[in-house]
DNA sequence: TTAGGTGCAAATTCTTTGCACCCTG
DNA sequence: CAGGGTGCAAAGAATTTGCACCTAA
């Protein structure tokens, strides 16, 4: 649904690839668990690809399809949508800004940018919908935690005092 | 921790005001509820949020905490970082690309421009972490939705067949 | 006063884990 | 053949809901 059958071959052969590079076992269920993400454009949830790639391996389980889909983003394969597998988190922010999100830890870090603020989204964008607002999210790790220290339980929740 | 005393104030005195336009009650819970978020720059999550207005109201329940966020959210006086409160989803597209996101029903659409893929993170930035990728996230409401039809069922997420 | 809001506890939903059998390499 | 991978079922987080009491307006 959306991938053409030449990207989907293509980003299939990669995934062979990289397991193979990675040491891991290529399986039926995970090239189907791969297909199944890979070919869509609706960004599945672990739910949705169970759906579909039970059709194909009836006997498949949810909890494979979580830990491949987790294994997948380990290797790079994938990548997730939101900052990362954590509780949802709130913001009372209301002016533009954008985020600086470390992928180890999950911090968030806001900064603001009259470059970005002046962005506007493109045309094709424009035809999906009315657009409300626009934010930059940029991913990396943060010193932290590419300064090799233990980050003991400081997953950019903060919280406490 | 972040925000300053002036900024936290305006952002109370706001959010006072729009709870008595909205015709709800400001109860002391909504008010530490909102500080709690307000006057914090690590996004907190709903725990975090609890564990930080049960030291200045001990009575506080956690499902009230939840309440009242997502009561907030639909005020418009917090947003939330992820894209929506749906399960986590996944993206097999590694190229640079950007999302539009419908904050009405969550779908997700890809898209490209050269113009976001040249973007800089500015030195602020830089100098938060090493960065890895940068993700333009347009937010609105998809045709679907402001369409006035019914989206029943469709909630982004497509799977099956 | 009184309707909306809160706290409690139980229910849901999403995700992870332990273990015995199976299949790729 | 051997060890990683899978399916099952049960456990564990995160979040929501029903109901009786409480409180802001």
């Amino acid at each position: 649904m959306g991938v053409s059958p030449n990207e989907l071959d293509r980003r299939i052969e990669h995934f062979k690839a990289a397991c193979r590079e990675a040491g891991i076992k290529l399986t039926h269920q995970r090239i189907e668990i791969f297909r199944e993400v890979a070919g869509s454009e609706e960004h599945p949830g672990a739910e949705a690809v169970f759906r579909g790639v039970r059709e194909r391996v009836p006997t498949v389980s949810l909890d494979t399809v979580y830990r491949t889909l987790w294994l997948l983003e380990d290797l790079g394969l994938l990548t997730t949508l939101g900052p990362r597998r954590d509780p949802m988190r709130f913001d009372a922010n209301l002016e533009s800004h954008h985020h600086f999100v470390c992928e180890r830890c999950g911090l968030v870090r806001d900064f603001e940018s009259a470059e970005f603020d002046a962005l506007d989204a493109p045309r094709e964008v424009k035809r999906v919908g009315s657009i409300s607002r626009l934010c930059v999210e940029v991913r990396g790790v943060c010193r932290e935690c590419s300064g090799g220290c233990s980050v003991s339980g400081a997953r950019g929740e903060g919280g406490g005092e």
